[in-house]
DNA sequence: TTGCAACAAATAATCATACAATTATAAGGA
DNA sequence: TCCTTATAATTGTATGATTATTTGTTGCAA
């Protein structure tokens, strides 16, 4: 690892540091690594860059740097997160190909308008979802899965290969068997929607379930459902219902079952959400 | 596929660079063609790093690098595009950040499978309709669009605000007069799309509406919509519909207005398709 | 004053090179 | 055969210098 004795990050702009300090006022300091390499046991061990975009994104994300201000000039940046300018233009780069920033010689970096980044990215929505959980997002999330998924469903039930409906129905016995683990049961249900998504031949509909489904995993983290017996088989049935449906051909059975699971699902999040809402943390 | 297949760069060695690549005599990037640009800031000049990106990003939509292969190693593509290393490497960046490649240490960066590419990324969409349009997806396309839009105007019809109404009818105003003027008819047209995904009151349905008729923008330089006057007339009255439905609050019919816009579009656009197809250039 | 052209400065973009970290693969030993 | 160790190949990071491009400014002339 780097034995160069690096201050990173902000250690040294102590002085001005009116934007250091604003960070570390959050509830969740987005933790600044200090030392990037050591977790050799960490699943996913993100590059420096990575974690540098990362940092950077959250915070536009949570609002520090508002549309159309200037980031800090690169120099700036150095300072403060102490990681070579290769890695500091990196960063950029991811940042500037999810536009949320833009940099033009002589005028700097700057933010973007909310308007104009994607959110159908996997990171954006990962950084979203991180930053805490608002009730309106989850209901324009579940509004988008109403307007897909069903469409996805009765795609599928037109063209689903055997190998598509063979995936579903394993997807489907892993949550069967998912009593005990939380985890174990939102992985499968992705999952299986994942493989929806791409049972319906349909590559743009196959990228939007990806990037959907990426979304709520994050989200499940927040707010880890709730397992009681009796939900838990209704839910699986109400899956298997799905599928059914997709391997008879029946369109039309497809998306209702789809669309019943979704708002099922959004009745159960959004009581957890209410439920964390009235004791935080 | 649609005519423009073979060579379009030097993939092979025996090429020498100067027809498709930098010279390391840095006074010239790469093209300084003043390519359809889809980004945000539309005259700025593409950088270095970012037309490398575009000319990988193409080859792989191509599937000259199929997925699961590796790309080239740094060396080699140093050699090929004779760019220097911080450029390759931030074209790598973007293209990691829009979901198409992983690089690993060691051994190498390979290609995505296409799930996993972000096909609602501005830069892709673009990308992929540079290859040209195939059947394929512009129907998925119109699939997406089906799920999407009707959707959009449902919630519009809950939430639309009086100037989102006013925006709606003044885009009506331009597609009625753009009775010359395919573009200008083709721009409103999208701007009018764009204003109910922004009425929906949906930030994922606006980020989700901008993609998609940015898609559309590429895909009317295929079918010059609406020369005759009798299909001018009826698209403007249909696309009035929708705006009467969203006004009156009545949420089915604003779906159904908008549904048979799609497919009315979508014929068009299939016949204009299946004509450029039987003769081909 | 106004307009224009040349110049200066600031900043990102690019280049070049060196070193570090990671890991597939080969080599060697139990 | 299996495990451990060394090697080499490849991406990741660091650093300083150079180039391009935009913006501000100055100077000159109409």
């Amino acid at each position: 690892m780097h034995g160069r004795s690096g201050h990173r990050y902000c250690d040294r702009a102590e002085t001005n540091a009116s934007d250091c300090s604003a960070q570390s006022t959050r509830s969740k300091p987005i933790a600044i690594v200090s030392r990037p390499n050591f977790s050799r046991f960490a699943e996913t061990t993100l590059s420096n860059a990575d974690q540098v975009a990362r940092t950077i994104g959250e915070q536009i994300l949570a609002g520090i740097y508002p549309a159309g201000e200037k980031l800090p000039s690169e120099a700036e940046m150095l300072a403060r997160f102490g990681v070579s300018r290769t890695v500091l233009r990196e960063a950029f780069k991811t940042l500037t190909a999810k536009g949320l920033i833009v940099s033009r010689t002589r005028v700097g970096t700057t933010v973007l308008d909310s308007a104009h980044w994607n959110f159908f990215d996997a990171d954006i929505l990962a950084w979203k979802v991180a930053q805490g959980f608002d009730a309106a997002f989850v209901r324009d999330l579940a509004a988008i899965r109403m307007a897909i998924e069903p469409a996805a469903a009765e795609a599928a039930a037109k063209h689903a290969t055997e190998t598509d409906i063979a995936l579903m129905r394993s997807c489907l016995g892993r949550m069967a068997q998912a009593t005990g683990s939380a985890s174990d049961f939102a992985g499968a249900d992705l999952d299986f929607h994942k493989a929806i998504g791409h049972a319906s031949g349909n590559v743009l509909m196959r990228s939007l379930a990806a990037v959907i489904e990426t979304a709520l995993l994050a989200s499940f983290r927040l707010s880890s459902p709730v397992q009681e017996a009796q939900v838990h088989d209704e839910s699986v049935r109400g899956h298997a219902r799905i599928v059914d449906a997709i391997e008879a051909g029946d369109r039309a059975a497809a998306g209702q079952a789809m669309r019943d699971i979704i708002t099922h699902g959004f009745d159960r999040l959004e009581r957890a959400t209410a439920k964390r809402a009235r004791k935080p943390r």
